[in-house]
DNA sequence: CGCGTTTGACCTGCGC
DNA sequence: GCGCAGGTCAAACGCG
């Protein structure tokens, strides 16, 4: 299954009754967490969250302006507020960052792009390990981080950082797929509701 | 042989 | 300045 997914700046997430889980049966969305602009913000720490709140409120969604992919200037501010409190704003020079909680039994997500492992990592808090991706691509720099929920194992929260500066190596698959569901079985109408392409700035 | 993974060491930022 | 935690590097290793 290969899917491009929301690093791609191209690509927006909607989660409403009309959304194909792009996994099927393999990944449940639970929380989808994201922060395009600073403009959005859904909860207290700029999360969305489509259950109850979830323990992941550490789990923050950031706004960085991409180094690449066309977004423009490099640099925005961000802010993080934690349980104790909002703190200092700071500014980056880096790539968008969206983190979402998903169920699954498999830790990694094939979303369409090519991942290389470059570090693991025990964190606090969490049991689980935490593993470090870069896009093996050689000129993008986007980065993934993978791990376990620390309070429920069945949840995987995965973090985007950056912006693809290329298309997923199966999107030229993805798009005759779906345009060959024309009148399919398939909802491929919602789906492509769901993945909203925005024009570039 | 090339590529990806593993894993300990090292680096960096932050709080005290 | 020190210690801790998170993030990254790079050599060793495994697999196709």
């Amino acid at each position: 299954m290969n899917m491009p997914q929301n690093p791609n700046p191209n690509f927006t997430f909607y989660s409403d009754e009309n959304f194909v889980n792009p996994f099927m049966d393999t990944y449940d969305f639970t929380n989808l967490m994201f922060d395009f602009d600073e403009g959005v913000n859904t909860t207290n720490n700029g999360l969305i969250e489509e259950e109850t709140s979830s323990p992941t409120s550490m789990v923050s969604s950031e706004t960085f302006t991409g180094e690449s992919g066309g977004s423009g200037n490099a640099i925005t501010t961000l802010s993080r507020n934690e349980s104790t409190g909002s703190k200092e704003v700071e500014t980056k020079e880096m790539g968008h960052r969206v983190a979402f909680r998903t169920r699954s039994k498999i830790d990694v997500m094939d979303d369409g792009y090519k991942w290389r492992k470059y570090g693991k990592k025990s964190v606090k808090n969490n049991t689980n390990k935490r593993n470090y991706y870069k896009c093996s691509s050689e000129s993008c720099m986007v980065k993934k981080r993978v791990e376990r929920d620390g309070d429920d194992a069945a949840y995987v929260i995965t973090t985007y950082e950056g912006v693809h500066n290329h298309e997923s190596p199966s999107h030229v698959y993805y798009n005759d797929m779906v345009l060959s569901y024309d009148h399919g079985n398939w909802n491929q109408h919602s789906l492509r509701q769901s993945i909203q392409i925005s024009p570039p700035p």
